[in-house]
DNA sequence: TATTGTTATACTCTATAACTATA
DNA sequence: TATAGTTATAGAGTATAACAATA
């Protein structure tokens, strides 16, 4: 009898629990989004976007689909709404007159720092059986997983 | 200078990065279950309940619903697809006029090893640069999330 | 009265293809 | 000729509410 694999992991069962758990975190972050009320629509695409932008200051609908890993007229589509609900505005790039920047609004400004405490709220209590160094370790491992990867991180 | 914290990974850190991991391994699964060529669609959340239902053999829609964590509504429009594929069909219960039934096709058991074996082997490459205990390593810590939580394991 | 699944309807995310304006 | 973003269109996944059949 193979002992050395008898209580192996296979690769295909830490990918499936991977995916349970993130699935089990959205979940979380969107109930908890949804209660704090904001003025506007935060799903998960959404967020993901105003958090690019954000990082960014200013960015181009070209590069944020690029970011993201969605196409342009994806971008369109999530921005039309975004600017519906007064998240952000397109202003035409000085630069390239085909080119449109996006940039945040002042209420978006002041609602992010909301979300974001409470991002972190949750996440440490998701994580609030994990030691200092287990969490270390968790990602780590995560990071290992992007090894040798030569292209921009997606987010 | 508190350098206890100097070097420490914020919990929300950990999860960002668990998110873009999750990420990518799903876009790298659904280019391969592409080129695979299945006779019918395999989309994510379609492999998921198909997963489910090949894993219980029959299973009832309501079930069914609850461990995918979506509505009976959702499953309903899934199954409609699946069946019209002729990946599942349905059946009354013999125990309880008002529930459905579902099972796998003959069809559908034939192309799942393959699908299957697709998935091991994508999962390996992903991991190729994780040594065993490295695999174990992670499959723990991601476990420990779900730890003293009571609800059924969702898929 | 409660539960199972459906019809009717709608919203979000995503995409391809054809087009406009600019480079 | 190539690039940035849009209009037009479509499909998948998800949901709520009202309903029919059954328990």
């Amino acid at each position: 009898m193979d002992l050395s694999k008898e209580n192996a992991v296979l690769a295909v069962e830490v990918l499936d629990l991977l995916f349970r758990a993130t699935r089990h975190i959205q979940q979380e972050y969107e109930m908890k989004l949804e209660s704090l009320s904001l003025p506007f629509q935060l799903s998960g695409p959404r967020l993901r976007l105003l958090l690019v932008v954000w990082r960014a200051e200013k960015i181009r609908m070209n590069e944020l689909a690029s970011k993201l890993g969605v196409k342009p007229r994806t971008v369109t589509e999530l921005v039309d709404a975004l600017e519906r609900d007064g998240v952000l505005h397109r202003t035409p790039d000085p630069n390239d007159r085909r080119a449109t920047l996006l940039h945040l609004t002042e209420e978006a400004l002041n609602q992010i720092s909301r979300v974001r405490s409470v991002q972190m709220q949750i996440s440490d209590e998701i994580l609030q059986k994990f030691s200092a160094e287990q969490r270390t370790q968790l990602h780590a491992l995560l990071s290992k997983i992007f090894e040798g990867m030569e292209f921009d991180f997606v987010y």
